[in-house]
RNA sequence: GGCCCUAUCGUCUAGAGGCCUAGGACGCCGCCCUCUCACGGCGGUAACGCGGGUUCGACUCCCGCUGGGGCUACCA
């Protein structure tokens, strides 16, 4: 049988390194064993999805040089690959397993849910559905559903016994079905959660291997029982590691970049970036050149070289492997014709052309002016945001506020940022006048600049959440209690506005 | 709190019972090259978390502890 393997990111925020790391290990092991990988999007959350995220996403792979055999932007022979069109086939399955016997309807509310949990918490039991609604008669769940009752589905679930899940890395991992929840399956809007679209996707899809984050282990019974439900085969498990901060916890925007874009918007080299994920994904051999294209990843891929503890996401490595590729994988035409796609892109060039041309009197002029829009992180220092009316307290919460509200930010555009930072001056009870230079100094490295907002919009949420991370660190991160106390700041605002 | 995963230099890792006085890469330090810097070359620093077993022998197997991580939603 042709090996399929496929990843499925969800189209939620900013295409992410995590999402490149579980498709190149996906791309390499399909593509070792001569099959096809594809890709899938899991827009099943409403709220969250967007399309702007699902083409950056598709962007962001196609940067780095990963292709697929089918996906939706190229179609196939299992299409849709979008889940949001492919309600009616979930709805089809959930029936089957409604009729089956294998799930029921739940009308409970979230109120009583979150009780039930918290008590159950208490009581230091797992937190799992305690069967309210299957002790419902026939007739009154057809009377609540009449009456107009929201419902969910939820899947049945054994109360004793283990679920044995196969991963083909780490062998067999055993979970007691009584800590296993019964998952909803159908949220009350109708479409499908993850555990149901998935386990439907995968099958129809004919994928053989799922190769997928640690942090569906937990689940993996419930995806078991699912197959077992329908009576389909199981796909190969391999639970892949969580790619780590220094600090060794989940890789966080928070704590450092995880934007494929952040990569894209500091100039390393797409083939850099996806080789050093290469290097954590598996493990290189003795003798052999850690500098490798992906055709090289492709041949030597192995399995049992896929490491299990989560590998810290260490940039001194890539900064050197991306310094290789710019000096060693680049002859001079390649080199400046990289460097041109990556400063002076022609709409960004236009861009900054019309934000400097205004405000020079000689050309000489420019490259001071604009300089910052072609740096990383800018050497600021404490003086020089100190210049203006904010004590160093305003200004920390400033920067605070700006990126968690930056962040919740849906669109990254001149307006949407205008309207946070003249919020945060509301917030923080200040003319925006003063709260405006500290954040000229932090992303243009000078009190006096061109525009706050081009800039930040062209500069990219990424760069821009760097900066301003760099320019609190020179004042003194907030602490704990701090951010506690600042983020009432914002509520505040929020409940004004 | 409950459940699960995981554990070799600061970081990425090699190691599948004797080949290990634990190897490689990044970083760091030193030397060389050199108009500076970088590159490059050479050398150095640095690790098997702890405690019990099993075995003639354990970094490698088992158990416990500890550390780290994940999950615990009508998010994925």
């Amino acid at each position: 049988m042709k090996v399929r393997t496929r990843v499925a990111p969800s189209p939620t925020g900013d295409p992410h390194v995590g999402t490149a790391y579980v498709a190149l290990i996906n791309y390499c092991f399909a593509k070792h064993h001569g099959g096809e990988f594809l890709l899938r999007i899991e827009d099943t959350d409403q709220v969250r999805s967007t399309r702007e995220s699902e083409s950056a996403i598709l962007d962001s792979l196609h940067w780095l040089g990963l292709s697929w055999d089918e996906g939706p932007d190229i179609g196939g022979p299992h299409g849709p690959y979008r889940q949001s069109e492919r309600s009616e086939i979930y709805r089809r399955y959930v029936q089957q397993l409604l009729d089956d016997g294998h799930a029921f309807k739940c009308f409970c509310t979230p109120a009583r849910l979150e009780e039930m949990r918290v008590a159950q918490r208490a009581s230091g039991q797992a937190s799992r559905y305690d069967g309210l609604c299957l002790t419902y008669a026939p007739d009154e769940i057809a009377r609540r559903e009449a009456a107009g009752e929201p419902f969910v589905v939820r899947m049945k679930v054994p109360d004793d016994g283990v679920c044995a899940v196969q991963d083909e890395r780490r062998g067999t991992i055993e979970i007691e079905w009584k800590s296993v929840d019964m998952q909803v399956l159908m949220k009350s809007d109708g479409l499908p959660t993850y555990h149901l679209a998935n386990v439907v996707d995968d099958h129809l899809m004919e994928i053989t291997h799922v190769m997928r984050g640690e942090e569906w282990v937990s689940s993996a019974p419930k995806h078991v029982l699912l197959y077992r439900y329908f009576g389909w085969e199981m796909p190969k498990l391999i639970h892949l590691p969580l790619l780590r901060n220094p600090d060794k916890s989940k890789l966080s925007k928070r704590k450092n970049p995880t934007g494929i874009l952040f990569y894209q918007a500091m100039g390393y080299l797409p083939g850099a970036l996806l080789n050093f994920l290469g290097l954590l994904a598996n493990s290189v051999g003795e003798g052999h050149d850690e500098m490798m294209s992906l055709a090289q990843m492709v041949e030597r891929f192995a399995l049992e070289h896929i490491p299990l503890g989560g590998p810290v996401f260490d940039v001194a490595k890539l900064d050197w492997l991306n310094g290789r590729y710019l000096r060693e994988g680049l002859d001079r035409e390649a080199f400046i014709a990289n460097v041109q796609a990556w400063a002076f892109a022609p709409e960004r060039l236009a861009r900054i052309a019309e934000l400097a041309q205004p405000r020079i009197e000689r050309m000489s002029d420019l490259g001071s002016l604009v300089a910052f829009f072609f740096a990383g992180r800018l050497p600021i220092t404490a003086e020089l945001l100190r210049g203006g009316k904010l004590d160093d307290l305003a200004m920390r919460q400033a920067f605070q506020l700006a990126l968690w509200e930056l962040d919740a930010l849906r669109e990254w555009k001149v307006a949407g940022i205008e309207i946070v930072l003249k919020q945060i001056a509301d917030a923080l009870g200040k003319k925006f006048r003063d709260v405006a230079r500290p954040f000229y100094v932090a992303i243009t490295g000078s009190p006096t600049s061109v525009p706050l907002y081009d800039s930040m919009e062209l500069l990219g949420r990424d760069v821009v959440r760097e900066r301003l991370r760099g320019a609190l660190d020179v004042l003194g991160a907030p602490s704990k209690r701090e951010q506690d106390e600042w983020k009432a700041l914002g509520a505040q605002r929020a409940e004004a506005s």
